[in-house]
DNA sequence: TAATATATTTAGACACATCTAAATATATAT
DNA sequence: ATATATATTTAGATGTGTCTAAATATATTA
């Protein structure tokens, strides 16, 4: 059994990991998690006694299948208590991911079991993100960065990667949220930001970091 | 805000207030929590610095208005989810008890109103315990203990005293619920035990510890 | 390559929550 | 009332998770 701190940690490195492939970094994981370098180091130490990380001093750390396998699992519980609090509690975008964080941590399979049947076995958590099923598997999604299409495509908002609260609550004030049409209409080159069209109506004007952090559907047109 | 330890020890020093009318002792609480007296004795210490309790060395405690308002919050919120995982996620009664006990702890009053909202703003949990509302009012439930009727008389399960486990599946194997009809057929002096009629229906035998712990509704026939 | 800057680890400390063993207070029995 | 038993508190220790400051390793720059 692992305590909240190590599951935290575990969750942290798996997200790092697909930004840094040869090992997470000590001070990467203490930003994440707004600690202390020397706070990682002991308990990066910690998980590679318990055999949940691989870890090489200097070199960074990497999951182990046991520590993955965790790291996942709670991916899935946090989703699918996002979803929950957002489909059945009504709860908005942005207010969800902060309650998740904590009931990730309750420990009982047979209740994520029943919470994944109680929502109906979803696919996608309130922010478009993919939820693994009881193995692991997560399910293809092949969205793309809004910052990738061309001018003239037109794709649907399926997702975000920056979940903050000041991101998302921006995005509903203009009038941005899962299912949104976007067609780009023209790119500036100076600061790579974007005129877009909303639903067909709403001209607006998007930051290359927004563009970036809004994820769209590939439409194969 | 409280720790999940100082919860805890709010909740079992509210729970044991009802049969220790002028203070709880160190010894029950540390019997309670299944630790020690020592521990007891720290922990209660750190609560009266933090004015949740009223304590005097060697007289016992008490919870101050403060400490009983998060006391009756904690049980609304332990009630609310218990209802939660027996009525939507198909959990069996005794099944929810250890869960909600991790639930219970989930720091968010707006998950609290938007759960008591989602039920259905109930008044009474799967053991058939009244759930107090925002403001820690009680509802009334004029129930009584199985052993206090008299021969002859009839009444409906409205709830339980002891919820372990062991209990709660020995009654649903004997055939006894929440709503179950139960005629009080003769009463043994020797053990104080009782036969008894389920539904109309079956005979069986109740033990006077078993009858203390099944509460009646009070039929005024 | 040597000097400097940055990243990481180690050492030592602290708060929290628990324990065992010893000291002390309260209750009970002779 | 004195002795004995029981309940409670204190003292000292442990494990977890964190911190700051110092030591050491790696990366960068001259
Ligand atoms: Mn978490
Ligand atoms: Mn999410
Ligand atoms: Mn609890
Ligand atoms: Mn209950």
């Amino acid at each position: 059994m692992c305590t909240t701190a190590e599951e935290n940690y575990l969750k942290a490195i798996f997200k790092l990991s697909y930004e840094q492939k040869n090992g997470v970094t000590t001070s990467s994981l203490a930003e994440h998690l707004a600690t202390k370098a020397s706070s990682v180091t002991d308990m990066v130490q910690k998980l590679a006694d318990k055999e949940l990380v691989n870890y090489i001093k200097y070199q960074g750390v990497t999951l182990t299948p046991k520590g993955e396998k965790i790291a996942i699992q709670l991916i899935r519980k946090h989703r699918l208590w996002e979803l929950f609090l957002f489909q059945n509690l009504g709860f908005k975008w942005d207010e969800i991911h902060e309650i998740a964080e904590e009931l990730e941590h309750i420990k009982s399979d047979l209740l994520v079991e029943r919470l994944d049947q109680f929502l109906n076995y979803p696919l996608k958590d309130p922010h478009g993100d993919p939820i693994p099923d009881q193995e692991g598997n997560f399910p293809k999604n092949n969205s793309i960065p809004l910052s990738r299409l061309n001018t003239g495509t037109k794709g649907i908002v399926v997702g975000v990667n920056d979940k903050s609260s000041s991101f998302l609550i921006y995005l509903v004030k203009i009038g941005i949220q899962l299912g949104t049409e976007i067609e780009i209409l023209e790119w500036h080159e100076f600061d790579h930001s974007v005129d877009v069209r909303i639903n067909a109506l709403t001209l607006i004007h998007l930051s290359y970091q927004s563009a970036q952090n809004i994820l769209m559907s590939e439409k194969s047109t």
